[in-house]
DNA sequence: TTCTCATTTCAAATTTTCTTAAAATGTCCT
DNA sequence: AGGACATTTTAAGAAAATTTGAAATGAGAA
């Protein structure tokens, strides 16, 4: 992952909103949730939901998908991956965050 | 790091100038660099600069210290450690992202 | 086709974040 | 004390992100 890619995943995940909406899907897992259930679940209004989780989708940590009438999001775990690993290489240098390893 | 931590190191990590201000931190290493050097490398006015870099420490991502009339600031690596530890854990359930394991 | 339901799109209002320049603070030097 | 330098503070305006509600789209059921 590079510095574009990094930043729009971490402004993606940097609102409490869409926090809660990837640790949501996260948790549900590959099934993932439809918009309906994710926006009753935290509160928000369908048209915010919306908003927020087209903003993951943007920045692949959201996949999306039809079942019927209902849109079907799933965490992009690839895409997490990417960034965990783009923090680990790029800003933790010198062995000052080593107790985290690669190992697959 | 809980969950209103991590959401502030996100939305401090979120930013085209302060990601540079970090990047650039970590790599110049535990000597860090004083507030005008970094203002000159990154190309931003002074007061732009402060404004940054006080976000950066607020979320712990940086460490400001005192040197005759210049202030130091050195990257804070234990926030990005539990910022990178926070991701793994919350968002990585499920061995979706098991190629990260801690090691120490 | 027509009626629902699930969701998105759109546009306006609001809120938050960022930038800028000027003034203030703190430190060192003479 | 007085001057110069490094940085921060402040306040104003500019830009970007977020919320809201109403209208539009797309899909299934009668």
């Amino acid at each position: 992952m590079d510095s574009p890619n990094a930043l729009q995943a971490l402004a993606a995940l940097a609102h409490e909103t869409r926090l809660a909406i990837f640790r949501l899907l996260v948790e549900t897992g590959p099934d993932g949730l439809p918009a309906g259930v994710i926006a009753e679940r935290l509160a928000i209004a369908p048209s915010s939901l919306t908003f927020h989780v087209q903003h993951l989708h943007r920045a692949g940590l959201v996949t999306q998908s039809r079942a019927g009438r209902q849109l079907i999001y799933v965490a992009g775990f690839a895409a997490m991956n990417g960034l965990i690993a783009y923090l680990t290489e790029n800003c933790c240098q010198g062995a000052a965050c080593a107790p985290l390893q690669r190992s697959a």
